[in-house]
DNA sequence: TTGTAAGCGTTATCAT
DNA sequence: ATGATAACGCTTACAA
């Protein structure tokens, strides 16, 4: 590999001419210098040295997407990650900047890579405030927070959510309208966009004079590696409810799977529904009612955001993205009579 | 951040010093220096600054894993590029290294991330013979090769693939064993490693005096951002045959859906299997029979050998890991009347 | 328009 | 056991 040093002796040109034409700073260099330094760079396929030039310039250009890891699952099985990952890539790279990716559940593993890299920015997702917070006190730069919402106006630091209380609200107020009553809300836990979701849940089932409670929060364990779910529990649960929303698309087909392979139809004895609407909500069956969002729009907002603050340090940027979300309706909810 | 130098200024001793208490050369440093340098370290959180001592020791501990995109679709989306690129980053990390990632469809710039960054090894997946060989000739460190078949031997490559064509084989021979005898082998293309487990198919169909031809390849199209899927032509197409091969859960998923939608019962019309075994090929319904591969293990396997290769350097590796597959027999396939 | 040279934070060689 | 010091390849005042 060539250098600048190598290339201004060939040349006899200061390494200076060389790197002002390495970076089309041609004003400041005569027609007949850049022609010749062009060529020569060309003709020996010249590359920078990056880790030289952020030594030099004190940046990196590189993007770190952190995302935590609860248990020892692998978080890029889940769709929903690695569509998020495939369009924050996307949009690093064509902006000009480096992903590097890890998937931690130590924040202060976190701290020590993105401290000795010298990132330029974070894009984080699903670390909770205690987390953040530790990072913003030490990282003096730009992190985007994806769907946390207990972390709000920390300096440096943008949020990006979805609708979620509205959109838990609105499923539950279509699911009521289809005369269910017993309705139960399920999710692994009730915290953060969760616990947002089963607020919304909440706000429909009292809106209808129903009873939105702690009571018909069905808990269901992640089931991970080795770990069992609590399956056998929710089916006999079940059958005190017509109806379960369920906080994800991925416990939804569970659920459908589960309850299927028990003998109970789906819509006929119980309805379900998702969130999320990733690629298999509409593979299973019934085909999964569902919320959706536009994860690659997620992902992309989030780099644009990040790359703006980085670029343009505006001063007066908003700090907090909500995005919509939408009803899909298909085949896991029945119509029943009052 | 605190450096090196600001170390040794504050206690009076020699960067050289400072240095191997960090990299745990106390053998070279009285046990006093050890204490009074380690502590400092630990008061101030010493964290390195990595673009220097990349540029100081000519290696990088960045591992590159390079996905091949076809067209506009995010791979990651792909249920098999998440849970391997998850596997890797686990491994990466675990191992000392730093992982960036990038989707690409141009090789040359490929050659530019990689070389810029010094990166130490990589990680591709969905390159073909021309392309890797591009980069094999320009980049002078170990290359990691997922599922290509066309690329052998090429120094300092290692090659990871499944039993393609024995996996297919025994899928085919397992249904025609049901009494099927029209089958079909449906993929999107016709080289690498679909081609592979064509051949496999074509030489059960031979073995049982069945006829295993090109005219039963059936061509399925990608169907990418916009563009359509041939489903209505393969609609019609699949009434010759009682039974379609598919060589990947996410193309046989789709004709679950597609011919249920229009009316034709599964398995009982006609029997169709996946290849992979991603998580929702036991969502769907019927749940589809496959061929399981372990893509965490492809992942670990990939970056452990690679690891291999640059801190042992051994003469005389292995260059080609055949991981093994698995049939998972599930619903999707009907026992028939000869 | 061009060149000089300091500096970025490490590592590593070679004395002492 | 310890310390000078050059080197890594680049950026960037500042000088000419």
């Amino acid at each position: 590999m060539i250098t600048i040093k190598e290339i201004a002796n060939m040349l006899n040109v200061s390494t200076t001419t060389v790197s002002n034409v390495i970076h089309g700073k041609t004003k400041e260099v005569s027609p007949a210098n850049v022609e010749r330094i062009r060529k020569v760079l060309d003709e020996y396929d010249y590359m920078p040295n990056i880790n030289a030039r952020n030594l030099a310039s004190n940046r990196s250009k590189i993007i770190g997407m952190v995302v935590k890891v609860n248990g020892k699952e692998n978080p890029f099985k889940d769709q929903f990650f690695g569509e998020l990952l495939g369009a924050v890539e996307d949009r690093v790279r064509s902006r000009g900047y480096n992903l590097m990716v890890y998937a931690l559940n130590d924040v202060r593993q976190v701290q020590k890579f993105i401290l000795s890299w010298n990132m330029d920015g974070l894009v984080t997702c699903g670390f909770v405030e205690g987390e953040i917070s530790y990072l913003q006190e030490r990282y003096k730069k730009p992190i985007v927070i994806i769907d946390d919402y207990d972390t709000n106006d920390l300096e440096r630091c943008i949020n990006i959510r979805l609708e979620d209380k509205k959109a838990a609200y609105e499923m539950t107020k279509y699911v009521i309208g289809c005369g269910h009553k017993k309705i139960a809300f399920l999710a692994d836990n009730n915290v953060n966009l969760d616990h947002q979701r089963f607020l919304g849940y909440c706000q429909a089932m009292d809106e209808a004079g129903l009873f939105g409670s702690e009571e018909n929060f069905l808990k269901i364990c992640p089931g991970n590696r080795g770990e069992k779910n609590n399956l056998d529990e929710l089916y006999e649960k079940s059958f005190a409810y017509t109806a379960i929303i369920c906080s994800s698309d991925y416990y939804a087909a569970m659920l459908l799977n589960t309850f299927q392979d028990r003998g109970r139809k789906i819509p006929d004895d119980i309805s379900i529904t998702g969130f999320d609407d990733v690629e298999y909500a509409s593979l299973v069956r019934p085909a999964l009612t569902t919320v959706r969002q536009d994860i690659q729009e997620k992902g992309l907002v989030a780099v644009d955001m990040l790359v703006k603050m980085l670029e343009e340090n505006p001063k007066d940027m908003e700090t907090l993205v909500v995005l919509p979300t939408q009803m899909v309706i298909r085949d896991s909810v029945k119509r029943i009579n009052g």
